[in-house]
DNA sequence: TGTACATCAGTGAACGCGCGTTCACTGATGTAC
DNA sequence: TGTACATCAGTGAACGCGCGTTCACTGATGTAC
């Protein structure tokens, strides 16, 4: 039952897919590796074929999720100062903390991914970093390592709001913590991007 | 063997103690019930003595490390304007960072938490509570809506700062998270004190 | 291009292990008289 | 206050179960000639 190159690369494709989906909803150590490879429609014994381990799966799961978390942020600054607030503004969204599939692997696995091995937190180290230069270039109007500081604040300030309002029983609370980081974090870009006009113009 | 009514009380308590640090250190899915017997100098067998499950543990587990927060921050707060920017910066500090037994439950424990059921996310949103109200008597210079609102932000973002300055695997960039943060919490804790003492002089 | 053989993706049973929980038992504590 | 008995904290073996991982096997794919 060998399978094609192409139809092998797609299984593993397939596999860290449905990895990434299993460990932001139910928590890296929750999940099993016959879950995974059963929602992949595969048997357990065949992951042997594309993974040293279960490290090693959750260490690509983090990549292939910031890497679309990157992707997504990079491609709404690229789209101008409205779509990249929108972009901020969904990410405090009561929607975004509900969506438990897609949603922010930081905020899905954080205090796992705190204790995870080193390939695991370089991973999510990179994503981070990542974002940081998404998010520092857009409100680049001051010197660079000061536009980072802003965007370092920002994010964590999101991945700490959003991982609160999660946790939160009272529905009021949950969204008042949403909307008091929307407001803060969007104050302050929006800030930045009147300074920089001002400075353009001179 | 059976023991006094006092020395069971100890007893519990001890084995709430014991969970605190492990599920703080080790994440709560991965501590098992006999390894917090064995750290409480039991054997697991006489776990359910005590407790219905291991739910209920992680329920008072999250009730007591809470408590102990929020007691702190009380303390903190008491002591003036000073010991309470003093409490901020050394929850944001690289001693506490690497802190993993004592430290915040809402750090160490955060994704697991927003999976939990319900009476331990009752737990953790009390304390949340708890926090939040500490933190708004303090910078109460303007209507309480909005020092609580302040409140939320600060705790949130330092809960995301601290929670990704442990992910990080770059030292430097770990502790650049810390820094800005605690610029960005103690100046506005700052401006608001100043606030404060301008109009109290009107 | 066709044939022979090596490779290996995927299956499903099995490995040892630790999980949360239950249970019969022990013997000191608590209680009723 | 002293005695008889019920209670129950703690022990350690055992429960069923799912974990991550290994392995012999199958048969289609890839490769060498």
């Amino acid at each position: 039952m060998r399978k094609s190159k192409a139809e092998t690369a797609e299984t593993r494709k397939r596999i860290v897919e449905v990895a990434v989906q299993a460990f932001k909803s139910n928590g890296i150590h929750a999940t099993g590796v016959s879950e995974i490879m059963a929602a992949a429609g595969l048997t357990h014994g065949g992951f042997y074929r594309h993974f040293a381990s279960k490290e090693e799966l959750v260490a690509e799961a983090c990549v292939a999720s910031l890497d679309d978390l990157v992707d997504a942020a990079e491609v709404a600054a690229e789209g101008g100062q409205e779509s990249f607030l929108k972009h901020i503004e969904a990410f405090l969204s009561e929607e975004f903390r509900d969506d438990r599939l897609g949603g922010c692997p930081l905020v899905a696995m954080g205090s796992e991914l705190a204790r995870a091995d080193i390939e695991t937190r370089r991973a999510a180290s990179n994503g981070f970093r990542g974002m940081i230069d998404a998010m520092a270039k857009r409100s680049a109007f001051k010197d660079a390592p000061s536009a980072r500081a802003d965007a370092m604040f920002a994010l964590s300030s999101m991945i700490g709001a959003v991982t609160m309002s999660r946790i939160v029983d009272d529905p009021a609370l949950s969204l008042q913590i949403l909307e008091v980081t929307r407001q803060r974090v969007a104050n302050r870009a929006a800030k930045a991007q009147r300074k920089r006009l001002k400075a353009s113009d001179v």
